[in-house]
DNA sequence: GCCGTTTTCGGCCCGACTGTTTTCAGTCG
């Protein structure tokens, strides 16, 4: 058995300890225990004993010992027989929890979410102590949405609704400041809910513009300082605002943005020196002092820690970096100087190349490269020999035009084709100043082919990026079949770089390989692969992303100054 | 179930809101 594996098996110890309603510590104890081996960079054969982890004691490393040596557990398939199956999916309703379920179940006999419809129907779950006709209601009405809805939602659309609704925040002017929080904020590829954070001393006229302005169809909470509603886009996304005082803003930003394993550290370390973090502040516990911060930098300072980019809360190894470090020097949109691949109406972009340079321009890059697609790829109009030729004199006129202000290199994204064959010939990307190659059909081989197909586009002098290198569309496509270890490797050893790409959707490569990468000292370029103007925007995304995965500027391609890049390309790989 | 430069027992991160209750448990983030 595996780490992953290990991992999962103490975690569904865990919910079906919930599910019979267990001591709350008691579950938080085998989560708790799987959150230390997955926070441990070693394998499971590394770790010698897992008892010395902190987390792990005399019961949970029987559990992982046992699964090691019989490859199953006596506690959860005791577990397993005593709790049905079917509980799991009632966990996920909104306003069930383990006690109520497994009340459920012991009182009324529900096994899983068809019983429990026939039990609120038949009014029988308001007759539970505890339970009332309006949670009856309720129950019923998140059984019936819970067959159609998504439980978490690609952050690609979230970004969407969020932009919509802080047009609506920026126009209140009750709001002094306010902020998105959450997974949001720390940009995860997936999730629940949006989480906003809002500085004003009027929460109530606050909250009712909020619902005059947005396209609100419920409104499931609203107290003195918060008010969550569900939206009418497609899915029903749930949004939760959060009204604090100026003075609180940081620490409630701090609060909210999570993620929880991270406060749960904050919180202990708070602890062991006499004090008490909350969304309002640090309590001394003696005097009963409450200290606010003015920025969020100001609050881990007080704990002796630089400040902790958000989107690498994640209650691991950053709070115990933070202390030994200045700063995290990780890449920010500042050190952006160029955007390496993008489209043009030359193929299936919606701009010339002169429409985007300029935009590019007007964002305070110093160059860019322009990456049209190859002619294989007809769909998306790919240029032939003839054609690359052609963008080429077009793109000196205008870097004529531009003297020493700006510059436009020319590129591809060449297509990799199904049988690994690269779509031009050597002298023809000899002529190019930057060639990307990628792979766009046959997503399906297995994985021998795919890797094959990537060597040798790797294995090309010319080929100096592998774009989006696994191809997945987040939420909605896998990707093809990569060995991401063998492809790091291989990108160390021919001095070829890997892209981050930008788009939302994509974001391929993920943090954790990008963070693997750099590692390996491999060079990554973040780009936008922007097919129009407004496209050219992700770049903030991408680099959230990469700071997500503690990349360094000196790893990233574009933060090279323009001079630099000229002479990086001449030089040949591996140099 | 885990943990202890206060501790081998008694805590375990903290607070808001809801719906059920007459003072609070359960759920959520």
């Amino acid at each position: 058995m595996n780490k992953k594996q290990v991992i999962k098996v103490l975690e569904e110890i865990a919910t079906y300890l919930e599910l019979k309603g267990e001591n709350p510590f008691k579950i938080s104890a085998y989560r708790k225990a799987a959150l230390a081996l997955e926070n441990d960079d070693r394998s499971m054969q590394q770790i010698e004993d897992p008892a010395s982890l902190k987390g792990i004691g005399k019961g949970t490393a029987q559990v992982i010992d046992e699964l090691l040596e019989t490859g199953e557990s006596v506690l959860l398939n005791t577990l397993k027989a005593e709790v049905p199956e079917g509980l799991l999916a009632l966990l996920k309703l909104p306003g069930l929890g383990g006690k109520k379920i497994a009340k459920l179940y012991q009182e009324l006999g529900v096994v899983d979410l068809e019983t429990l419809k026939q039990a609120c129907m038949a009014e029988q779950v308001q007759a539970l102590e505890g339970f009332g006709k309006k949670t009856e209601e309720k129950i019923l009405k998140a059984v019936e949405a819970s067959s159609q809805r998504p439980e978490q939602f690609p952050i690609e659309y979230m970004l969407k609704l969020s932009a919509q609704i802080e047009v609506v925040l920026m126009n209140i002017p009750a709001i002094d400041r306010y902020s998105k929080a959450g997974s949001l904020r720390r940009q995860k590829e997936m999730m629940k809910d949006i989480d906003y954070v809002i500085a004003t001393e009027q929460p109530h006229e606050v909250a009712e513009a909020i619902k005059e302005g947005l396209e609100v169809s419920e409104v499931t909470g609203q107290g003195e300082t918060k008010m969550s509603v569900i939206l009418k886009d497609e899915w029903g996304v749930s949004v939760d605002f959060r009204f604090v005082t100026e003075a609180e803003f940081a620490t409630a930003l701090h609060h909210f943005t999570g993620s929880k394993d991270h406060n749960v550290k904050m919180r202990q370390l708070a602890k062991a020196q006499g004090e008490k973090i909350s969304e309002y502040g640090v309590e001394n516990e003696e005097t009963g002092e409450r200290l606010t911060f003015t920025s969020e930098k100001a609050f881990f300072a007080h704990f002796g820690l630089c400040e902790i980019p958000a989107e690498i809360r994640m209650g691991r190894e950053e709070i115990a970096e933070a202390a030994e470090r200045e700063a995290f020097d990780f890449v920010t949109v500042n050190h952006i100087k160029a955007d390496l691949h993008m489209h043009t109406t030359y193929s299936d972009g919606a701009y010339t190349i002169e429409e985007m340079a300029e935009a590019a321009r007007h964002k305070g890059y110093d160059y860019i490269v322009i990456t049209d697609h190859s002619k294989s790829l007809r769909v998306a109009g790919g240029l032939d020999e003839k054609r690359l030729l052609q963008q080429r004199e077009e793109i000196e006129r205008l870097n004529a035009n531009y003297g020493s202000a700006f510059k436009i290199f020319a590129g591809t994204e060449m297509d990799i084709l199904s049988d690994g064959r690269l779509d031009f010939s050597n002298e023809t990307l000899e002529a190019l100043d930057f060639v990307i190659a990628a792979i766009h059909t046959s997503f399906s081989q297995d994985e021998a082919t795919i890797m094959r197909r990537l060597r040798q586009a790797m294995e090309n002098p010319h080929v100096r990026l592998i774009a989006h290198p696994t191809g997945r569309i987040i939420g909605r496509r896998k990707g093809y079949a990569v060995n991401m270890e063998l492809l790091i490797q291989w990108a160390r050893e021919t001095g070829t770089a890997l892209e981050l790409n930008a788009n939302p959707s994509r974001l391929d490569l993920t943090s954790e390989w990008v963070k693997r990468a750099q590692d390996a000292q491999v060079k990554l370029a973040i780009n936008t692969d922007a097919h129009s103007l407004d496209m050219l925007d992700d770049m903030p995304v991408g680099v959230t992303a990469a700071r997500r995965g503690w990349i360094r500027p000196e790893t990233v391609l574009n933060t090279m100054s323009r001079g630099r890049f000229e002479a990086f390309i001449k030089e040949p790989k591996n140099a």
